[in-house]
DNA sequence: CGTTACCTTATAGATAGCTCAAATGTAAGG
DNA sequence: CCTTACATTTGAGCTATCTATAAGGTAACG
């Protein structure tokens, strides 16, 4: 059984970050010595390194708290594990659509500016922006 | 001159959000009306019409903040415009590859979780989850 | 004059996910 | 026993961008 700031230090996390994850339900209250610290099983550490792993698949905690919710009930089935990837990959289909088009949009606002520059050194304001947003 | 409700209909924003633009110095102070309600110029709605447009380029308030102050001193020019452009086009490139980054695992994880279904239709709880995030 | 719609300010809440600080209790080393 | 490092709870603060609410003043219409 592993205190707080062991179990903190070993997953390169704050421990009050793991008090946050309590709070919320996120994970299960642990085990406490006889003074009230808390203390960690090996199982705790699992859920938690669970929990940082989904984060970097970009997962929210409510996201995550869904998925242990059903893996606490042995109710998490591959088809619903497919389900929730799926829908996650849309959401960054969509993202990354949205962003290519503001890209396109940035650098045709970039070429234009850049051939001003060429065609005028030393011209003052930039109208640019005003001009650009006009229609918006 | 315009009310503050004219204004927000016009450009279809609440007209609290007016009320804070003005509180974080976005907006100068506008007119009052001798009984102290706001009275917008014509040059108000525009600042604020060009700082909506600003913002659909993804600009942050606080970028917006830096431009138009530039604006105001009459101190905007193409060089700086550009730069902003290319510095926000960079910051998009890398928000797109992290992006596809992930939805590439998440693809991995996908397809690894329907041949599970293919192969094992009637399997209980999911482990793929566990397994894919062990080595994080 | 009464009602309703709008204006004002100041303050709090919402979102997500922490992070910090204060006040206090406990454990370990010398 | 003293010091220092850790533990606890509670609550506030942080980021960014609003949005809502309350309490009160004003304007317009009939």
């Amino acid at each position: 059984m592993l205190t707080i700031s062991e179990v903190a230090h070993r997953l390169g996390i704050n421990p009050q970050t793991i008090y946050f994850y309590e709070r919320i339900g996120l994970i299960p209250p642990p085990h406490r010595s006889a003074s009230g610290y808390r203390l960690f099983s090996d199982d705790d550490v699992t859920r938690l390194s669970l929990i940082l792993g989904l984060k970097t698949l970009d997962l929210s905690l409510d996201e995550i708290h869904e998925i242990l919710c059903l893996k606490d009930q042995h109710c998490l089935s591959c088809q619903q594990v497919s389900q929730e990837l799926q829908h996650k990959i849309t959401q960054i289909n969509t993202k990354i659509a949205q962003l290519e088009t503001l890209r396109a949009e940035l650098i045709t606002l970039l070429n234009e500016c850049q051939s001003r520059i060429q065609s005028h050194p030393q011209s003052g304001e930039c109208t640019l922006l005003n001009e650009a947003v006009e229609h918006r």
